[in-house]
DNA sequence: GCTTGCGCCTGAATGC
DNA sequence: TGCATTCAGGCGCAAG
């Protein structure tokens, strides 16, 4: 499940693989990952062939390939989504279903399962292409505004995990950190953003940013030169979680057995004892 | 304008 | 064994 720091491990990779190369040409096995493509997906592989990757930018879960007609592709991986850099004997993966031929003899591959991620084109790729003007900054970026942040945050009238989940108000948490960032904080999800005081602000960001710096530290040595890879493969998914997944492990803190409570059709893991739910709670 | 909930997808795990 | 159901969850969009 790519968050923030799995997203820019891939964002490194293409950097380093993919910009100077030019396209050469782009097969499209499967409709669905390019959906946001209007005109379809003869146009999408048309419109990049002969187009070349001059940078590789993030916001957010978001990359962008900025292209040198001013465009670029937008990608988002999803909940299942990788890009690889394969030679083009390399068998085709289960899930194909993007290939962009490159001028070096190599492609560039989109594969993904569950296809909630895809890649569209924004014909403004120069700075921040306006589909995806929305998205805020995430909370690693040198300019993201902690004072600003709270003011929005405390504005919400919601809890605060849905709030670390609102790509416009903060970028790249998902539900994996944003549990872990909670914990780390020793918030409850359901706490009304109202009611935060400063010092707790204050560890909330801390917390998450503890948790996707070390994420993003071990997920960023484990490509290789060829591989660009994300897939939840970080290893941080296998050793560092306190709570995630945990229900009924003690909580590494206090050895308290984490707790799971469903919330948004999904799952909370939380420490009943570092964690306490609020008396009148927000889900 | 803001908040909430649904539907999109596949495959592994679980239930009967 | 085999079929059906549940669960995982980011995002856009519609509804409240």
């Amino acid at each position: 499940m790519p968050e923030l720091p799995e997203v820019e491990v891939v964002r490194r990779g293409l950097a380093d693989h993919v910009v100077g190369r030019t396209i050469s040409t782009v097969r499209v096995l499967h409709p669905r990952p390019v959906r946001r493509h209007l005109p379809g997906p003869d146009d999408f592989a048309d419109r990049l062939a002969g187009r070349r990757v001059d940078a590789v930018s993030r916001r957010g879960k978001y990359l962008w390939l900025a292209l040198d007609d001013g465009a670029a592709i937008l990608v988002h991986l999803g909940m299942s989504g990788q890009m690889l850099v394969q030679p083009p004997h390399a068998d085709a993966e289960r899930h194909l279903r993007v290939v962009l031929e490159l001028d070096d003899g190599l492609e560039l591959r989109f594969v993904d399962q569950r296809m909630f991620g895809g890649l569209s084109i924004s014909e403004d790729g120069a700075t921040l292409p306006p589909e995806i003007a929305h998205i805020a900054r995430d909370a690693l970026d040198p300019r993201f505004d902690d004072v600003v942040f709270g003011e929005r945050l405390r504005r919400r009238k919601t809890g605060i995990k849905r709030a670390l989940l609102d790509q416009t108000l903060v970028s790249g948490i998902g539900n994996i950190y944003a549990d872990e960032g909670l914990w780390r904080a020793r918030l409850h999800f359901a706490r009304p953003t109202e009611t935060l005081t400063r010092p707790e602000l204050a560890r909330l960001l801390d917390g998450v940013r503890g948790v996707m710096a070390s994420a993003l530290e071990q997920g960023g040595t484990s490509f290789d030169a060829l591989y660009v890879n994300v897939n939840g493969q970080s290893g941080y998914f296998d050793r560092s979680l306190a709570v995630y997944g945990q229900e009924g492990r003690p909580c590494p803190r206090c050895g308290t057995p984490v707790r799971r409570d469903a919330f948004m059709n999904r799952s909370s893991f939380t420490c009943p004892q570092c964690q306490p739910r609020p008396r009148r709670g927000r889900w």
